[in-house]
RNA sequence: GCUCCCAUCGUCUAGCGGUCUAGGACGUGGCCCUCUCAAGGCCGAGACACGGGUUCGAUUCCCGUUGGGAGCACCA
């Protein structure tokens, strides 16, 4: 048997949308575990809306969710010469023909059919006349067939396709001369081999048309999948406006590949009841057939758990690396050392996001004068009382000849013992305070002992200068 | 409006006639742990849209209703 070849065809007109990141996902992951060849088409035909930024984003959403293809990218603005020879075949074989009627005309007689409550389909005014290329401006047109069924097993959607004269000759060619999307896709996919096409069932009513084409073209029409749509928090449809939509979005937001693509095969898509899939995983388990056919809705409730499971589970050096940018961006760049990935460590189980994660980092990666104190914090924590315990703990800490977790709560044993049996709470809050300036941080032992003695005995020493006592 | 599609907890889903007092996960409420925040553990609330059939028996099959979605271009 033949080896399947799919196809991911964007059109390059803004970034990598989330449903057209899954559907390429879908076709990706379907290809490798069929041992296919995955194509990637770029559907640029509409010169005013395509830019190369926008096609450079698309790739560049791809190659970070780790989706490699085999063939391409072709362009469609490239291929121009192919449609060209296809419609003149067509209009040689006459299962196309010449139309000359206007769009103000076709709008008139459009207008009258639907005030009769009928559904508009060209009239077909143009099909007999045999008009020659000399006809002046027209398009072309499709002779579509008036009666039987244009019909398909999808693979996801089962029993499809509509019928014929649901259809009416369609455009294929432009007065301009340019070729329309639906002949575009149709010969690209004739000529490149696809077998499966997966693609958003947004195409479900467009498929009967192209299996027209097919036909006209005397080809082989390929398998069809159609994926549920991806719908907004509302259940409508999803809004650049109201929704984060692209994936460059969550990327800059710093939501880690693994967990994007495991956020999105699951939408649509289960394998029992499993709800981590690696991207091995994914190619080696994702099928067609377990394929919801309900539109379903990206929760970023769900996303953030996924991210900070892998977050959680990720190497250490790498999840440095992955950081750094974070930190940068967040105004408190700084180097990689054993000390970041100890805070990294400590903030794994803390953060949902990485650019949660280096706001967290801040009181490591900030300068001992630089930050700042929470004002709720200092309030609720640093009380008159607490003062002269932070100042024994302070001295005790300037002493310490060796700067561990254990040294440091031995410290913390002794200063709290002298103050008769102090709680913890009551020392260690304050001394977050002083040396996080937050409430909330790792537990303080191990925040000491990343800082290092100078840095934290400094800080003891500017809060307990500076901060005034309640 | 017309054509097509879809319908299990708030969300993603398991379920492919009896195994369902409907399972899991996210989220959510409570408890435990605890120096804070998390993480973790335990417990809980929470759904088969509705109405007809078919059947000994429907979440599962069929038909309506309702609700949602998509498509109806010389856009892609």
């Amino acid at each position: 048997m033949n080896a399947i070849r799919t196809r991911f065809a964007p059109s390059p007109t803004g970034f990598l949308h989330i449903g057209g990141a899954r559907t390429a996902l879908y076709n990706w992951a379907y290809t490798r575990r069929l041992g296919g060849r995955f194509v990637l088409r770029i559907e640029d035909t509409d010169r005013e809306r395509s830019t190369a930024a926008s096609e450079a984003a698309v790739l560049g959403g791809l190659e970070w969710l780790g989706i490699d293809w085999d063939e391409g990218p072709f362009r469609q603005s490239e291929r121009g010469e192919l449609y060209a020879a296809a419609i003149e075949r067509l209009l040689a074989a006459d299962r196309a023909y010449r139309c000359v009627c206007t769009t103000a005309e076709i709008e008139v007689r459009r207008q009258a059919t639907v005030a009769t409550g009928a559904k508009w389909t060209y009239d077909g005014r143009c099909a007999a006349a045999s008009y020659g290329p000399e006809c002046g401006p027209h398009a072309v047109r499709l002779r579509v067939p008036k009666q039987g069924m244009l019909g398909f097993d999808d693979l996801v959607f089962g029993a499809s396709g509509q019928d014929a004269r649901e259809i009416g000759d369609m455009v294929i060619r432009r007065t301009d001369g340019s070729p329309l999307y639906h002949l575009a896709v149709v010969v690209d996919d004739v000529a490149m081999g696809i077998t499966h096409v997966i693609r958003g069932a947004d195409h479900l009513n467009n498929t009967s048309f192209q299996l027209a084409l097919y036909a006209a073209l005397d080809a082989t029409p390929p398998l069809f999948a159609h994926l549920p749509l991806i719908v907004g928090a509302d259940g409508k449809k999803l809004s650049k406006r109201r929704d984060p939509v692209s994936v460059q979005h969550f990327q800059t937001a710093g939501y880690l590949p693994e967990a994007m693509g495991n956020w999105l095969v699951r939408i649509g898509w289960s394998h029992g009841d499993q709800e981590i899939f690696s991207q091995g995983e994914i190619r080696t388990l994702f099928d067609l057939p377990a394929v919801q056919r309900a539109a379903g809705q990206a929760d970023p409730a769900k996303l953030d758990w996924l991210n900070q499971h892998y977050i959680k589970e990720m190497p250490r050096e790498r999840l440095v690396r992955e950081l750094l940018p974070f930190l940068a961006e967040a105004g408190t760049p700084v180097e990689p050392s054993p000390e970041l990935e100890g805070v990294a460590d400590l903030l794994r189980e803390r953060s949902k996001t990485l650019a949660e994660m280096a706001q967290r980092a801040r009181f490591f990666a900030v300068t001992d004068t630089a930050f700042g104190y929470d004002a709720d914090a200092v309030r609720k924590h640093w009380k008159a009382a607490a003062v002269p315990v932070v100042k024994d703990l302070a001295d005790m800490l300037s002493l310490a000849t060796t700067w561990d977790i254990a040294a440091i709560e031995t410290a913390f044993e002794a200063v709290l013992a002298r103050h008769s049996g102090l709680a913890l709470g009551k020392l260690a809050q304050p001394v977050r305070v002083a040396v996080t300036g937050l409430a909330a941080s790792p537990g303080i032992f191990e925040t000491l002992a990343l800082l290092g003695r100078e840095r934290s005995v400094a800080r003891l020493h500017r809060a307990l200068a500076e901060l005034p006592a309640t």
